[in-house]
DNA sequence: GCAAATTAATGATTTATTCAAG
DNA sequence: CTTGAATAAATCATTAATTTGC
C-alpha cells in the first residue's frame, strides 16, 4: 500500500496542504456512498484507504472526512430543500389566507393539514438526527426528525455489510498520529521517564486560536 | 432507571466500556488544563498519554476526549453563568421599571449602563467562542464573547512557543487504529508492567484487571 | 446500614459550523 | 463556489452519587 504513498512528498511540489481526490477515488467513494456507506468504521476506512491508495495518495483521515462531509452536506442540501418546501407551503397558506380575507370566495382545494408543519421557524431547524443506515437521499417523505424504526429505508440499503449488531458502534478508534514531522516544538521532551509531574503545563500551550 | 438486570454481564472483566480515570490521572489532567492546555495536538496527546499510562490504563483517545469535554463543559458553565446574569439583569431592569411605574419615587441608584447588554435575547446566546488560551476560570471580567488580542491573558501564558503563526493549525492527525485484534479482551491486560504501584488512593477504583 | 431507584457527571459519538485552499 | 479540514455543540450512554424505602 505504500506505492503511491510517498508519491508527492519528496518529488515535485504538491505538499498540497490538502488531499485532492483523483477522479477514480471520487468515483469509488461516491459509489460506496450511494451504496449506503455513511459512517465507515476504522477497519472499513482502512480497507477503503488501501483500495483507493492505488489511484493516488490518500490517508485514512481523508476517507473519514470525506464521508463526514458528504453526509453532512447531503443532509444539509436535503434540509434546505425541505425548508424551502416548507416556506413555500407557509407562503402558500399565507397567500390563501390573504386571498380568503380579500375575497371570500372559491373553495381553493388547498389541502393543508395544519399538522406536519415544522415546529417553527426557529433559526435552528430541529431536524435532528436520522439513523445513519440507509440512503437518505430523496426523502420525499418528510419524516422530519423523529426516530424511525428500520423498515422505511428507501430501497437502497442493499449490502450494508456493516456489522448488523444493533447500534454498530465500531468500538474501534482513532489515535493520534503523524506527530509533527520535526520536533513539534523545542526538542523532544525526553518523553521517557516522564519527568514526573509537569505540574505546570507551561510547555504545552495550546492555541488553535479563534476558530 | 433500568433494573439491575444489566449487571449480569457474566465475564468478571466488565470490559469497562469506558475509561475511568484514576484520581492521579485526573489530577494531572486538571492541572494541565488549569495550566492552559486546551486542545493538545497529536504529539502532546501522546506524551500526556504516556505520562498518565503510568497511573493506569489509558489511551490517546481518552485524553483527546477529556480535553474536548472539559473545555466544552467549562465553556458551557460559563455561558450559563453569563446567561443567568443576563436574566437577572433583565429582571432587575424590569423590576425597576415596574417599581417606577407603581411609585415614581426614590432615585434607586441602579447603575445599569444600558450598553454592554448582550446583542439580544435571541434564543441562542451568541456568546460565541472565546479564544482558548488563558485560563478562563473566573472570568469575573465579562468580556462577553468578542475577540481579544493577546495581552489580557491572565498571568498564565508564559511560554507560548507553539508555532506563532497566526491561526496555528497544528493539525496533525488521527488515524484509525485498533481494528479489533480478533481477541480484543484476551491478552490479559498486561497493563504495561507498572502494575505494581501504590495506585493507592481509593483502593476501590481498580480499573486494573479485567477490564 | 443497604440495595433498588433516581439523579448528576462525564466519557464517547455524532452532527452542525466554521475556516480557508483551489 | 466547492469542499477538505478542523473545531464546537448537541446528544447518547454508562458510571458514580445520591436519595429513598425498608
Amino acid at each position: 500500500m505504500s506505492p503511491a504513498a510517498a508519491a508527492a512528498v519528496s518529488s515535485s511540489s504538491s505538499s498540497s496542504s490538502r488531499w485532492c481526490p483523483t477522479p477514480e477515488q471520487l468515483m469509488i467513494l461516491e459509489e460506496m456512498y450511494r451504496g449506503g456507506t455513511r459512517t465507515p468504521n476504522a477497519s472499513q476506512i482502512q480497507q477503503i484507504t488501501a483500495h483507493l491508495s492505488f489511484y493516488g495518495k490518500i490517508e485514512g483521515k481523508n476517507v473519514f472526512y470525506w464521508f463526514q462531509n458528504h453526509k453532512a452536506r447531503d443532509r444539509q442540501k436535503l434540509r434546505r430543500k425541505l425548508m424551502s418546501k416548507q416556506i413555500m407551503h407557509q407562503q402558500h397558506v399565507l397567500y390563501n389566507h390573504q386571498q380568503q380575507q380579500q375575497n371570500n370566495n372559491g373553495p381553493q382545494n388547498h389541502h393543508h393539514h395544519s399538522h406536519h408543519l415544522l415546529p417553527q421557524f426557529s433559526h435552528y431547524t430541529p431536524v435532528g438526527f436520522l439513523p445513519q443506515v440507509g440512503g437518505v437521499e430523496d426523502a420525499s417523505t418528510p419524516m422530519v426528525g423523529y426516530s424511525w424504526n428500520h423498515h422505511h429505508l428507501p430501497e437502497r440499503c442493499e449490502v450494508v455489510e456493516d456489522k448488523p449488531m444493533a447500534r454498530t458502534y465500531g468500538r474501534d478508534w482513532m489515535i493520534m498520529l503523524d506527530l509533527g514531522p520535526t520536533s513539534p516544538n523545542s526538542c523532544s521532551r525526553p518523553l521517557k521517564t516522564l519527568e514526573l509531574f509537569p505540574v505546570t503545563a507551561t510547555g504545552l500551550r495550546d492555541t488553535t486560536s479563534t476558530n
